[in-house]
DNA sequence: CGGCTTTGACCAGCGC
DNA sequence: GCGCTGGTCAAAGCCG
């Protein structure tokens, strides 16, 4: 897999481009029954230069995407930092004493660069033609995780999603990743994954994610020792405690739970930072989840004051984000999404913690929409512009990426769940859509009928359907896609070979394979589990009957193998079995 | 034998 | 103060 990585991003858009094409060629031609075997060869040097000129067209229109896109990017800065600027003439007015290092009243998102780079963009927009733009946006203009990710390993120890009092000095890696915030008091430049940690000492986030899995835990790449397990309140599935053992002191625990309603969810919540090094899916669940948190700091240090019912996070933030939807590590995060999670019930939940001690965040990867892939006809090329999507550019109805910043109705949403004033409360539901987009778009690259793409396709079908854990993954995987709006130039191939950066660096227009590379890099470890991609194989879905049956007693006892051997579902459904029998 | 899970006991916070 | 609940501890047992 690593050989394929070998070519440039560019090159490898180009031979995809031109093999698309050559398809197409071919299917014309075949189709052509009054064509004459003399007739072909001149056939096929016409097309070959139509097809060269498309080939160029196409790059054209890329490189105008990305244009497009950045300058949309620069906008969106310029009227955060406007607003920044305007509620800090207004809090100074008002909150002249307070600390600079307070807990800012609103967080906002820079996406990767810190508010110096976006004045300077600022500028750079009124000088368009200033050549150092583009330079600056190749080399800033970074979402979630960029290439900077794959910084040192020392240097990604702090990307767990929240605080705990054990932190690890926070000067070290101001400048080496992804997402950063700033806050709109000092315009101060706030790392994800370091400075949350400076903003939750006094709201200790929780990070919840919601997983339909078979699985007695998630698979999110860490070592987790089991210390405790609890009957909770309100559900008859017991809560089993974790905490990561991966370094001896690390702070981060997690409880897994069952979900009351839905045996078949996992609900998995996160706490605390790790202080060592992470693993790619790790990091990569992290890393999502240190957005979510984030997220919910900065809305939930106003929704926290307000009485308000279902008062949504985004609102809370529209002086710092306005109406577009709110991007961190590619998740976005919109209003409109909250309605829409209000009506169906399932879209409800309540995380296993439900004390008022805690703000939670709720990463919903269960239940894909009613928009069900096995409606849609495999053939077909599939892209809603309201869905995050990985098909390519080559798609007809190519939609480009600023479509989707702009698109009210992104699926991509971002959900407070404040039905109750005294609990913190919020949803995040990126994740199911975003299944349902990666399962389009394994159908996507199969409906190229390029025998090495349909092949890659089963591969990473097998791969998503043995292992879970590619829920992380794919979660980092289509935050950059997202976020992921210009080039990282030679760095992306080194990102490639490693790994971690080719999930976290997409270029426009490279998404299939990239994706793909992605998914095959994780050393075949994943986590969207068959059900969602494969819709359940029959054993699959025995195994699952099984489990329910077993589940109310069921002991959550594969953590051990959660980093190093990702538990067969199989193998785990026996285990269940020998435990009953020995409780019995 | 080391590392892990299990499980009852214990502790702290909160509401009444 | 008391009871409830969530969270953690630690001894015992299991397993590779």
């Amino acid at each position: 897999m690593s050989k394929m990585s070998s070519p440039s991003s560019s090159e490898i858009e180009e031979k995809r481009v031109t093999s698309i094409i050559h398809e197409v060629v071919e299917v014309d031609c075949s189709t052509e029954q009054e064509v004459t075997k003399e007739d072909k060869p001149k056939c096929s040097k016409e097309e070959m230069g139509e097809v060269k000129e498309e080939n160029e067209r196409l790059k054209t229109m890329l490189s105008r995407v990305e244009k497009d896109y950045n300058s949309l990017q620069l906008r969106f800065f310029d009227i955060v930092n406007k607003d920044v600027s305007m509620k800090d003439i207004e809090d100074s007015s008002t909150n002249s004493h307070e600390e600079i290092d307070e807990e800012p009243e609103f967080v906002s998102l820079c996406l990767g660069r810190s508010p110096n780079e976006y004045k300077k963009d600022a500028k750079n927009i009124e000088n368009p033609n200033k050549p150092k733009e583009k330079e600056d946006m190749e080399v800033n203009l970074s979402l979630g995780l960029d290439s900077k990710y794959m910084v040192p390993m020392e240097l990604v120890s702090d990307l767990s999603p929240m605080n705990s009092s054990e932190e690890l000095p926070k000067e070290v890696e101001v400048e080496e990743k992804g997402a950063i915030f700033s806050t709109n008091k000092s315009t101060k430049v706030i790392n994800v994954n370091d400075e949350i940690s400076e903003l939750l000492p006094a709201k200790r986030v929780r990070v919840s994610v919601r997983a339909k899995c078979d699985t007695p835990t998630m698979n999110d790449g860490c070592q987790w020792r089991k210390y405790g397990q609890k009957i909770a309140k309100g559900n008859p599935c017991p809560r089993a405690y974790y905490r990561c053992t991966v370094a001896p002191a690390c702070p981060v625990r997690k409880q897994v739970q069952r979900c009351a309603d839905d045996m078949s969810i996992l609900i998995t919540t996160y706490e605390g930072t790790h202080n060592h090094p992470l693993q790619v899916t790790a990091s990569a669940m992290a890393y999502t989840t240190s957005a979510a948190a984030s997220m919910m700091v900065s809305g939930s240090s106003t929704s926290s004051s307000s009485s308000h019912q279902n008062q949504n996070i985004h609102h809370n933030n529209s002086t710092s984000f306005g109406n577009s939807p709110t991007q961190i590590n590619g998740l976005n995060f919109n209003h409109h999404q909250f309605e829409q999670s209000r009506t169906p019930k399932q879209h409800f939940f309540i995380p296993p913690n439900h004390n008022n001690l805690f703000p939670t965040i709720t990463l919903d990867l269960t239940s894909p929409s009613s928009l069900s892939s096995s409606n849609i006809p495999s053939n077909v090329p599939r892209f809603s512009p309201n869905n995050l999507s990985f098909c390519s550019t080559q798609q007809p109805n190519f939609t480009p990426i600023s479509s989707i910043w702009n698109n009210s109705n992104n699926k991509l949403g971002f959900i407070n769940n404040n039905t109750n004033p005294n609990i913190e409360k919020t949803q995040v539901r990126p994740f199911n859509h975003f299944q349902e987009n990666f399962y389009q778009n394994q159908n996507c690259m199969t409906s190229y009928q390029t025998p090495s793409r349909q092949a890659l396709a089963e591969t990473i079908s097998k791969a998503i359907s043995t292992d879970p854990s590619l829920h992380s993954v794919i979660a980092a995987a289509v935050s950059s896609i997202v976020g992921q709006g210009s080039n990282n130039g030679g760095k992306q191939e080194e990102n490639r070979e490693n790994g971690l950066g080719a999930g976290l660096n997409l270029k426009l227009g490279e998404y299939p394979q990239m994706v793909s590379n992605n998914l095959l890099n994780q050393n075949g470890k994943g986590c969207l589990k068959g059900s969602y991609f494969k819709r359940l194989s029959p054993t699959t879905s025995s195994q699952a009957k099984n489990f329910m049956l077993l589940q109310p007693s069921l002991p959550f006892s594969v953590s051990k193998s959660s980093a190093s051997k990702p538990p067969s579902i199989v193998n785990n459904i026996n285990n269940f079995d020998l435990d009953k029998n020995k409780h019995n």
